[in-house]
RNA sequence: CCCCCGGUCGUAUAGCCCGGUCAAGUAUGCGGGCCUCUCGAGCCCGUGACCCGGGUUCAAAUCCCGGCCGGGGCACCA
């Protein structure tokens, strides 16, 4: 069952054809043309990645192990995209935290590049393009100031240095670098077509000055102050680096045509592009603007950064995985519930987590009616994995009475009259029901018995009981559940581990009386 | 306002390019049953969709036009 790729498995590779896997992926566009397919994974690192950021990473890679899988060449690279220190100011420490996720999610990069290692490339390149004569410089004192060449986006009228000899535009490209400009006095614009139907794709900005003395870049210090936009960056770096095709969101389109001006100024040949929807996860904020602005550590258990999603635990990887894979590369927008992720994710933990028993809210019983020798239950550790052992619980009779404790949902559905099934122990039925108590009597002890008048089978917990408490994230928030008791072998439990409370949900371990709720 | 891109069961997706095999498949959800000492898992059955209107055609979910609705873009952000 695996649509997973190495990353649990070891050396599980793309070999199950399966539907929904990676092997469905449609295929790219002409991809025979390519001998290399080439992917790329292009973050940010102004922040870790969440549910929505992962999704381009997810598919990208499984892009080149559908490709390796059908026996041709292919390649994944990360490139860290950060060459913004004002605006989109990098965190230091993102970049090894974003290597840390896509580790997680079992993603392997060949090759990992850093935009602010590579400024000299990209001055290299501009000054190429301007002396091919695509692309000019907009500059204060000049026939073409920076308010000049706005406008002339707006009339159509190229303004003077667009058509000047490429050496003046060279020799104010290099007044640029040598810090003869400050912050918005001068920029190096791509030539594209004053006349274009999108006003935004009309001669776009290329290169710019930040002072990086009042915003340091967190990698390379004051070292530039004259920084590439996005579109020219990522266009050289796409070509330098050979790749072959860019999955990325919807938001990016426009981009494709803005950055079809320097293949074409350059002669090169632009990578396929194809763009996908928005994801929407109902009952997550899925916005990395807002997952920001909330100021708390980005491995919160609340948030749905893959950090918080790993440190909350339960939520599986191989869930995400699938969970992208089904949604696929369709341009049309995601919605999908949690319920969805949530069966991803069950598929995966229900053969892994052991059973135990644990009552949210107890409520004591007390059987009554003479009982003089103890009573004995015996539970497997996982009902379809009986050979990982069983427990005994013993209930030593106290003045001829046992005492255990059930969760006041089960209590509340009761009353005087009722037989109830104590999971593997024995059938008791309801004599009265006081305010905090119920009291029982023996009604019998065999599962046939219950069976036969119907009894609910219930879970519940011996007096030495263990305290617990549980809380669950929901949407930004931590929830917790009012106190619980759970069946003394749950002290033995690791932390860590993901385990079931029957008729309850999993939850994951987090601390000895601990618990963190994963799902239903 | 303008410029892109879309609209298939509640949700997600297949089918659309190359019209008939689609009274539309799958998953999840939901309802019911079986099984099981969990409200978990498994098995079975059921529920449920082609945005609207024209056109082309013997035939349209599939092609064309219009409308409506949704998303994205319109930064010296990425």
């Amino acid at each position: 069952m695996s649509r997973w790729p190495e990353a649990l498995g070891g050396e599980r590779k793309v070999e199950s054809y399966r539907k929904g896997g990676i092997e469905d992926l449609p295929p790219l566009p002409n991809d025979s043309k390519y001998e290399v397919i080439t992917l790329r994974f292009a973050p940010n690192p102004d922040f870790v990645l969440h549910l929505g950021s992962a999704r381009p990473a997810i598919i990208n890679y499984a892009y080149k192990l559908k490709y390796e899988g059908l026996g041709k060449r292919a390649k994944f690279i990360l490139r860290f995209e950060d060459t913004d220190p004002r605006t989109k100011r990098p965190l230091p420490e993102a970049y090894d935290a974003i290597k840390e996720d896509l580790r997680w999610l079992g993603i392997k990069w060949d090759e990992e590049y850093v935009q602010s290692d590579r400024m000299e490339i990209y001055y290299d390149i501009a000054k190429k393009i301007i002396g091919k004569g695509g692309a000019y410089v907009a500059a204060e004192n000049t026939e073409c100031t920076p308010d000049d060449w706005k406008r002339s986006k707006v009339t159509g009228k190229p303004c003077r240095n667009r058509d000047a000899d490429p050496s003046v535009n060279l020799e104010l490209f290099d007044k640029m670098l040598e810090g003869y400009y400050k912050e918005g006095e001068a920029v190096m614009v791509i030539k594209t077509d004053l006349q274009h139907p999108d006003p935004s794709v009309r001669d776009w900005v290329a290169m710019r000055i930040i002072d990086t003395n009042k915003y340091p870049h967190p990698r390379v210090g004051s070292k530039y102050i004259v920084w590439p936009t996005y579109n020219f960056s990522v266009s050289i770096d796409d070509h330098l680096m050979g790749i072959t095709h860019i999955l990325r969101a919807q938001e990016h389109s426009v981009n494709t045509v803005k950055q079809s001006f320097i293949y074409a100024h350059m002669g090169w040949e632009q990578p396929e592009a194809i763009h996908f929807g928005r994801l929407k996860i109902v009952g997550m904020t899925l916005s990395k603007t807002k997952l920001k602005a909330l100021g708390i550590k980005w491995d919160d258990i609340r948030l749905p950064t893959l950090a918080g999603l790993r440190n909350r635990g339960g939520i599986q990887p191989e869930a995400i995985w699938n969970i992208m894979l089904q949604v696929g590369v369709k341009p049309t927008d995601a919605t999908i519930s949690s319920a969805n992720l949530f069966a991803e994710n069950r598929k995966i933990i229900e053969p892994r987590a052991n059973r135990y028993m644990a009552v949210i809210d107890p409520v004591k019983v007390v059987i009554e009616g003479g009982i003089t020798e103890e009573l004995t239950a015996k539970l497997p550790m996982h009902p379809s994995f009986p050979e990982r052992g069983f427990r005994v619980i013993t209930l030593k009779p106290v003045d001829n009475k046992v005492t255990i404790f059930i969760s006041r949902a089960d209590y509340d559905k009761v009353g005087p009259g009722s037989v109830i099934r104590l999971m593997e122990l024995v059938n008791i039925e309801v004599m009265s029901k006081g305010e905090d108590t119920l009291t029982v009597r023996m009604h019998s002890k065999d599962l046939e018995s219950a069976r036969k008048v119907n009894a609910p089978i219930i879970q519940w917990v011996p007096p030495d009981g263990l305290p617990i408490r549980v809380v669950r994230p929901e949407d930004l928030k931590l929830i917790e559940d009012v106190g619980g008791l759970a069946e003394p072998a749950v002290g033995q439990v690791a932390n860590d581990e993901i385990i079931q409370f029957m008729r309850y949900g999993f939850v994951k371990k987090v601390g000895h009386d601990r618990f963190i709720y994963v799902h239903d």
